[in-house]
DNA sequence: TCAAATAATGAGCTAGCCTCATTAGTTGAG
DNA sequence: CTCAACTAATGAGGCTAGCTCATTATTTGA
């Protein structure tokens, strides 16, 4: 038989057909949300069958898996690189939440995915995208703990708590950012949370107005002691 | 005909019917997740038909929005009355922080639902379990709007992230309570959140340090000054 | 070259949300 | 009390969408 008449479609790597899947399921996920991005779309969209997605994937949400630990694993990557040329517990939480923040603003489509189904923990499967926001939890724990045994925090600050703070935040102006659409002061809004964080809301006007005055009278009485 | 025969089966009134469903729902969605948790089994729960269920409630979704609502609402009422015999922005946020912490631990069933769906927004029904949500952090918000104005928190504190953070504490506590099980200390847990944000984490050991040896030096100036 | 292995297909199975024609019970006027 | 109009309940069945599997297509390597 001549090559005119029949055309072997030549079959993409594994690699390929794995990435055109998951690329297409982000665009799917993205555009009409999980529970409304059908599978039929994903596979008309990478222009296959839909049965060839199932070859590849345990399921939808295995699936998801795969597109939110991609888009994130970015993020993951980043930080693990950057973060031993950082010096100082202080500089490191600062550095995560500012770049965690950046990812966040750079792609919106992706926000409503993650918040939804980040914490899908139904079906007890351990999600890659939970493990990575475990994963970034404890870097962040470590840095505090490390804050606090070289005194640069209150030795009675709980490192979980304070994850839990600086996560939650993140995750609810991820959240606002997806809804509202403004986008978001990458900078201000790291100050706002490190601030926050580090400094507390507490006014320190009070105490910096006795102090000082305080000062003054000190430094009035030692003037009168040295000429003398 | 005779009574005997004849079974007239008296239907309960609307209020009652519809309490019946939701608190099938809710110890059906509790038991088996939202997901698995099929109308079929709340129908048997409630030993009605499935029909019945859609004459008061549109979905599923709305189901498990009064469920919802119903748990939270308790939480809210409660707040909503005790605020204004709390004075302070201080006191105030805190018994917010602390009460809600309580009505988490006290139904931990009830929290994988929450955490999971508090922020269902797929489709663009405004749900009334978040609609919750944002009527307790504009509660909070006003807490720290008041604090900045009457000069007990900084002047640049943002109150949306001050919520954020809150919220996204007592979310992630939450999460944390649903998924280990271990049983909160809602005490020490407030305290923990509460010191954080009001006082931040940086130790105040060396600013504290440097003007105890400051007052000190001053003082044995003054000493050296009084005898004569 | 051609069998064995691997990949892709898509019709169809199944589960589960929801509808609707039918049946059951309630109410109020005569 | 009776019956008609109305409201509530039923459950078989529609329909969608995730998933399966027998069949077909392509690749591989002996």
């Amino acid at each position: 038989m001549s090559t005119a008449t029949v055309t072997k479609i030549q079959r993409p790597s594994k690699e390929q057909r794995i990435d055109t899947i998951v690329e297409s399921a982000r665009k799917v996920f993205c555009s009409s949300g999980f529970e409304k991005g059908a599978i039929e779309f994903i596979a008309k969209e990478a222009g296959i069958a839909e049965g060839t997605i199932y070859r590849y994937f345990d399921s939808k949400h295995g699936l998801l898996d795969e597109v939110l630990s991609r888009h994130y694993s970015a993020l993951f990557d980043n930080i693990h690189q950057t973060l031993p040329s950082i010096k100082g517990p202080c500089n490191r939480l600062r550095y995560m939440i500012h770049r965690t923040l950046i990812t966040i603003s750079e792609d919106r489509s992706m926000c409503g995915l993650r918040t939804l189904y980040a914490r899908q923990s139904e079906d007890k499967r351990p999600s890659l995208s939970h493990d990575q926001n475990r994963r970034m939890a404890v870097l962040m724990a470590n840095e505090v703990k490390a804050g606090i045994k070289e005194g640069t925090f209150r030795p009675d600050t709980s490192p979980s708590i304070v994850c839990y703070m600086i996560g939650g935040a993140l995750e609810l102006t991820e959240h606002s950012f997806m809804r509202t659409g403004k986008t978001i002061d990458v900078d201000k809004v790291t100050d706002s949370i490190w601030r926050t964080i580090h400094s507390g809301i507490s006014s320190s006007d009070a105490t910096t107005k006795s102090l000082t005055s305080l000062v003054e009278r000190f430094e009035q009485a030692a003037d009168r002691l040295d000429p003398a």
